[in-house]
DNA sequence: AAACAATATTTGCATTTGCAAATTAATGTC
DNA sequence: GACATTAATTTGCAAATGCAAATATTGTTT
């Protein structure tokens, strides 16, 4: 018999969400929201992106992404220039200020990571962040299976 | 040196967005939300709940659970009725169209757990999920510290 | 029993989100 | 080289969200 609180997302959910509100208050007056923090994070890593690929990798919707960069150029912690060889597309960056910023907050997400996972064993941080990659690309195989069934009923509905 | 992309916060809101979009896909033509469907799913496991019981069970803010109960009645997919004893609390039960269509989507929701799963080792289902509720336990305990942060602070600059 | 505190839910309002359309720029084609 | 096509980003608008305040009911105190 199936029960919503033991299947895999509801698990997987209820732990994103717990993590995500506490490091959203851990942060708060730092003036700086969680998907603020994911996008500065992510430049932090990987400077000079652009707009889709920094979305992509944040698992931002394009749109949110693009308000969210305005807001952070408008702390100053970001700027955003159009190429000059490519100006269709946009090149984000930290500024010293936003850098200054995430490496404040990044010891922080640390601290949290060593919590959440403070009673694994030895090798179980390492295994479930390998489980977790393995089904993100597992769950691109039922891709087709869903747009199949979307041009089947749905889209053909409206 | 640290990476975003490989911590475990960003590893486990990338599963969940991707999951959580692709279900939501799959069950659209329903006119059904992934939010609605944890609810009915809920209430489906354990029926007659108040209000603030369903919140916590789906991890969903309390406002917005109201409202999303509010959807689901005027759907008639669920009912919201003051107890006579205690009228300040609510008991929300599906009704039987609920009931006949959240029994049409968990298979789907079965079925997603599948293929998320598909390459796991045979006992790794059972420990993936054992280590996420753990995890969520142990998060429970940076609670403290955190609120200890914010009144030492936040609370105190507004 | 009146006043007050506590509990459960709902609602107002401002912010955030997501889709689709619009905009801007670059590229391919004839 | 003008003209449609594609690519990248932004914006308009409606819906969803979250916090705080309002409401309704029960429990407690004196």
């Amino acid at each position: 018999m199936y029960r919503l609180t033991n299947s895999l997302p509801y698990l997987l959910n209820r732990v994103g969400v717990r993590m995500g509100e506490l490091f959203s208050r851990r942060i708060a007056r730092y003036e700086i929201t969680l998907p603020m923090y994911r996008v500065m994070a992510a430049l932090w890593q990987q400077g000079d992106q652009r707009l889709g690929d920094l979305a992509a990798m944040t698992s931002l919707e394009l749109s949110t992404a693009s308000r969210l960069i305005g807001a952070l150029k408008r702390k100053g912690l970001v700027s955003r220039k159009r190429l000059e060889d490519n100006a269709r597309t946009v090149a984000i960056n930290l500024t010293t200020k936003g850098k200054l910023l995430v490496e404040e907050l990044i010891p922080i997400a640390i601290h949290f990571e060593e919590v959440a996972i403070r009673s694994l064993p030895k090798d179980g941080l390492a295994n479930l962040k390998s489980v977790l990659a393995q089904i993100y690309t597992d769950l691109g195989t039922i891709e087709p299976e869903i747009a199949e069934a979307e041009t089947r009923q749905g889209k053909a509905r409206r």
